[in-house]
DNA sequence: CTCGTTGCAAAGGATTTGCACAAGT
DNA sequence: ACTTGTGCAAATCCTTTGCAACGAG
């Protein structure tokens, strides 16, 4: 059973994707992949600053009801992938080269994981239940390297 | 390397928790966590209601914003955790029995996991990257059985 | 030309916050 | 009595939506 959803060249560049759909390949939606590949990883408000910072003094930038309408189209098209982290902050990352998200309670920083760790616990979860994990999806939270050293600092 | 953090004696039930750090042990704190022990996993505002409910007609239920502000103290008590799920909806468990979320994005379906699933990946994040990973705050998404089947009954 | 798209502005919904009063210790 | 906690209502924040003008195919 392969399919690993995960070749390369199997996502045409937004442009087939939207074709193949009869939908419009716009500069907003170019700009706004482009935004979301650039940034790590970011949340709708992020990618809107980068949008305006790219746009430069003069330029305008796609607004921010268009941010949100394409990330949630471009989620669909599978180019790009949403992650709940911490309160109401939503982080999307391009579905080029997918990966786990770890966060930080503490310190609120994320890392990237290779997906691959997931496997086991992603063949286990199939067998077990027939639940087939999202893995661009996941998100670990818990307590980074040097906010564990900090804590265990404090009281030695 | 012990300290799983799991032993039930170990966390006192609330009136400890609160007196240990000079705070009150009030009705509607009491209240709030019986909820959320009663519910499976709720958002706040289906804790909400379900304390409307419990109050009945002629009762009144704490207010929104207390059940917000209980929440997020009995979090930092280690009394309940909560999950980010889907949108703006984080779901809260009590923490007495411990469980992984894993949630179908097509229905929105939650089931509960046994966390030793994770302990594979807990190790090796661990040991890779120093971070330890918070098992109550783990959402896992992705596709059920049923709606998977679904999926595929679509076009055969 | 014919729709899908975008911008703008206004609507919504979910949390959060300031305060005066009520309640726990 | 001394503080902490609660209810109420207003303030925020993040997202979504209606609609007329715009632009890709």
């Amino acid at each position: 059973m392969p399919d690993h959803t995960h070749d390369p060249q199997q996502a045409p560049p937004l442009a087939d994707q939207l074709r193949s759909r009869g939908l419009r390949l716009t500069n907003q939606r170019q700009r706004v992949l482009a935004a979301v590949a650039a940034l790590e990883h970011g949340t709708p408000e992020e990618i809107g600053a980068r949008l305006r910072a790219d746009a430069g003094p003069g330029g305008a930038a796609p607004d921010t009801s268009t941010v949100y309408r394409t990330l949630e189209l471009l989620d669909r098209l599978g180019l790009v992938w949403h992650t709940p982290l911490g309160k109401g902050a939503p982080v999307y990352h391009a579905a080029e080269h997918p990966h786990l998200h770890v966060v930080c309670a503490t310190c609120g920083k994320i890392e990237s994981v290779d997906p691959g760790l997931m496997d086991g616990v992603a063949e286990r979860l199939g067998a077990d239940l027939g639940f087939r994990v999202d893995v661009g999806h996941v998100a670990l939270s818990g307590t980074c390297r040097d906010c564990s050293a900090a804590a265990g600092t404090e009281s030695p």
